[in-house]
RNA sequence: CGGGGUGUAGCGCAGCCCGGUUAGCGCAUCUGCUUUGGGAGCAGAGGGUCGCAGGUUCGAAUCCUGCCACCCCGACCA
C-alpha cells in the first residue's frame, strides 16, 4: 500500500510534503534545510531550465560561470547588499581537516584562510568585480550574460523547493551604458518570466513593482511576478531587479561613452529558482498527489501494459512499442512502464502520484479490437479510444490538459481576488479566504508595516497592469492613495 | 531564536507511564507457488550498536542527568 497523503483540507502544508514524497521529487538531507532533488524533480528541473535557457538566449543571453566562492570583503562594497545577505551565509574559513586525538576531526588551525570566502548567496559582487574589468568603453556594452549555478543562504525556516539552504537558480547580470536600456532590460525578463509562467507553467502570476521594503537588497527597482497557491497564500514567483548604478560604484565600475566621457555602467539582475518547482505543485496538485503541466513533464503519456500469459506480453509489448514510436514521431514524451512484478494497479497509482498528464492502458482485448484506454490525470476521465490516429488525439489531449490547467488556476485567482475599501474589509477578507486582497495604499512604509503587523499580510506588489489605476484613499491612514496595491499572506 | 514533536530493521510505527523471556507489528526485501484491466494471495526466510554519553540497578529501549540531530508551527527571507 502507499503512504496516504494528507488532504488538502485537513493539513495544506502536510498536504504539500507529502505529494513531493510520494511523487519522489526531493528528499531531506542529513543537514537540515538542504534538500536532496530526486531524479524525478531532477528532470522537472531540466525541462524548465531547458525552456527557459532558449528565452534567454532568444533575448540575446549567453551563458556563462562565476565561481562559488566570492572574497568576504566583496560582500562589504555595497551597503544595503551586505545588510541584507549577511545575516544568511556560509563562511568558509579554513582549508583542510586533521584529526585530533581528543576532538577527532577538526578544522585545522594552521590552515586558517588569509581572507574568509562566503558561500555566495547571490552573484552580484563577484560578477561586478569583473565587469570592473572587461568593461573600458561603450563599445564593451551591454553585457547580457546569465549563469545557471546553486546559491546558498542560511535560512531560518525551510520547506523543500520553496525555501531551502542551498538552492538551484539562474541568476542574469547585464551591465548597460544607459539608464532607459537596463530598465528595458529588466521589463523584457518579466515578460520572459510571465511568459514562461504562464505558458509552460500554466501558472498565471500578477507583473507587478515591489515595495521599497520589499526590494532586493541594492537594488534600485525590483520588479516582480507574484502567483496565487490553493491555499489563497502568495508565492513570489521571479524577480528582475533594475540596480542603477550601485553596483557599478561599490566595483567602480565605469565606462567611456561615445562623447569621451567617464559614467558608471547600468545594472540589472534577474533570477528564478527551483522555488518554482513548489509553485507548480502547489496550484496544480490535488489530494491524489501531483498533477504535472504537459508541457513540463518529464513524461508526458505513460502507458501501462496489461497482459497474463507470455504469448499476450509479446502481443502487447510489441503494441505497445509501436504506439511509443508513432508518439515519439509526434514529440510526445512516452514512457512504457513494462516492468515485470509491478501489476497494473500498481503502476496506474503511480503514474497518478508522479503526476503523468496521461496515462494508457494497453491489454490483449485492446490489441484485439485496436483500441486503447486513455485516462487523463487533471480530470481523471478514462475512455476508450481508437489506436487509428492516436499521436493527433493525444496531442490534442495534451494541449487541452495544458490549457486547462492554466484555466482552472486562473479561475482560481479570479475567485479570490477581492477589490476592498474599508480596513475591516480587508482583514475579514485576508481570514475567511485569503488570496490576492486589492486595497489603497498611501505609498509610505509606515503603513505598510503597521499592516503586516496586524494582519501578515505583506504588499506582493504595485501591478503594473490590470488593476491600481483609480485614485482613493488609503483606509488605513486615510491618506490619499496613487492605486490599489496587491496585499496578501505569502510563502 | 521561541513553541511543539520525533529519534527502536531500508521506510512507517508500537513497546517506555508501571525496568525482568529471545525487542514486536505493517510495508519493503529474498525464495517458492498461485496471480496480473486500479496499489495481489498464501507459505517460508533474512534484516536491530533501541540517536549519543554518563548514571541508578542483580538487570535499562523503559528510570535519572547531560548532549546531539532532524521535522513541524512562528519571527527573518527567493
Amino acid at each position: 500500500m502507499a503512504e496516504a497523503i494528507t488532504p488538502r483540507s485537513t493539513d495544506y502544508s502536510q498536504w504539500y510534503l507529502d505529494v513531493i514524497k510520494s511523487a519522489k521529487l526531493a528528499d531531506y538531507s542529513p543537514v537540515r534545510g538542504c534538500m536532496i532533488i530526486r531524479p524525478n524533480g531532477y528532470a522537472l528541473w531540466e525541462n524548465m531550465k531547458e525552456a527557459l535557457d532558449v528565452m534567454f538566449k532568444e533575448t540575446g543571453h549567453e551563458n556563462a560561470y562565476f565561481p562559488i566562492f566570492i572574497p568576504q570583503s566583496f560582500l562589504a562594497r555595497e551597503a544595503d547588499h551586505v545588510e541584507g545577505f549577511a545575516k544568511e551565509c556560509a563562511v568558509v574559513t579554513h582549508s583542510r581537516l586533521k584529526l585530533d586525538d581528543e576532538k577527532g576531526l577538526i578544522a585545522d588551525p594552521d590552515s586558517k584562510l588569509e581572507e574568509n570566502l562566503v558561500v555566495r548567496p547571490t552573484s552580484e559582487t563577484i560578477i561586478w568585480d569583473t565587469y570592473s574589468r572587461w568593461i573600458q568603453s561603450w563599445r564593451d556594452l551591454p553585457i547580457l550574460i546569465n549563469q545557471w549555478a546553486n546559491v546558498v543562504r542560511w535560512e531560518m525556516r525551510t520547506r523543500l523547493f520553496l525555501r531551502t539552504m542551498e538552492f538551484l537558480w539562474q541568476e542574469g547580470h547585464t551591465a548597460h551604458a544607459t539608464e532607459q536600456e537596463a530598465i528595458d532590460e529588466t521589463l523584457t525578463i518579466l515578460d520572459v518570466y510571465t511568459k514562461f509562467a504562464e505558458e509552460y507553467m500554466a501558472v498565471p502570476v500578477l507583473k507587478g513593482v515591489k515595495t521599497a521594503s520589499e526590494r532586493f537588497a541594492g537594488a534600485v527597482e525590483t520588479y516582480c511576478i507574484e502567483a496565487l497557491m490553493q491555499d489563497g497564500k502568495a508565492l513570489q514567483a521571479g524577480t528582475s531587479h533594475f540596480l542603477g548604478q550601485n553596483f557599478a560604484k561599490a566595483f567602480n565600475c565605469q565606462f567611456q561613452n561615445a562623447n569621451n566621457e567617464l559614467e558608471y555602467v547600468w545594472a540589472t539582475s534577474w533570477g528564478v529558482s527551483t522555488r518554482l518547482i513548489g509553485a507548480l505543485i502547489m496550484v496544480h496538485s490535488d489530494d491524489a498527489g501531483l498533477i504535472l503541466p504537459p508541457r513540463l513533464a518529464p513524461t508526458q503519456v505513460g502507458l501501462v501494459p496489461i497482459y497474463r500469459t507470455d504469448e499476450e506480453k509479446e502481443t502487447v509489448l510489441s503494441a505497445a512499442k509501436e504506439i511509443q514510436q508513432e508518439l515519439r514521431a509526434a514529440g510526445i514524451r512516452i514512457h512504457i512502464d513494462a516492468r515485470d512484478g509491478f501489476r497494473p494497479g500498481w503502476k496506474f497509482a503511480e503514474y497518478e502520484v508522479q503526476g503523468v498528464p496521461v496515462r494508457l492502458a494497453l491489454g490483449p482485448r485492446d490489441v484485439q479490437n485496436g483500441t486503447v484506454e486513455i485516462a487523463r490525470r487533471d480530470s481523471g476521465e478514462k475512455s476508450s479510444a481508437p489506436r487509428e490516429g492516436l499521436a493527433a488525439r493525444m496531442t490534442d489531449i495534451l494541449e487541452q490538459v495544458q490549457q486547462g490547467l492554466f484555466d482552472k488556476a486562473l479561475a482560481h485567482r479570479e475567485a479570490n481576488t477581492t477589490s476592498v475599501d474599508t480596513y475591516d474589509d480587508f482583514k475579514a477578507v485576508l481570514d475567511d479566504k485569503g488570496g490576492f486582497v486589492l486595497m489603497h495604499w498611501d505609498g509610505t512604509t509606515e503603513t505598510e508595516a503597521k499592516i503586516k503587523e496586524e494582519t501578515k499580510a505583506t504588499i506582493r506588489c504595485i501591478p503594473l497592469e490590470g488593476y491600481g489605476d483609480e485614485t482613493g484613499t488609503d483606509p488605513v491612514s486615510g491618506e490619499p492613495s496613487k492605486g490599489r496595491v496587491v496585499f496578501a499572506r505569502a510563502y
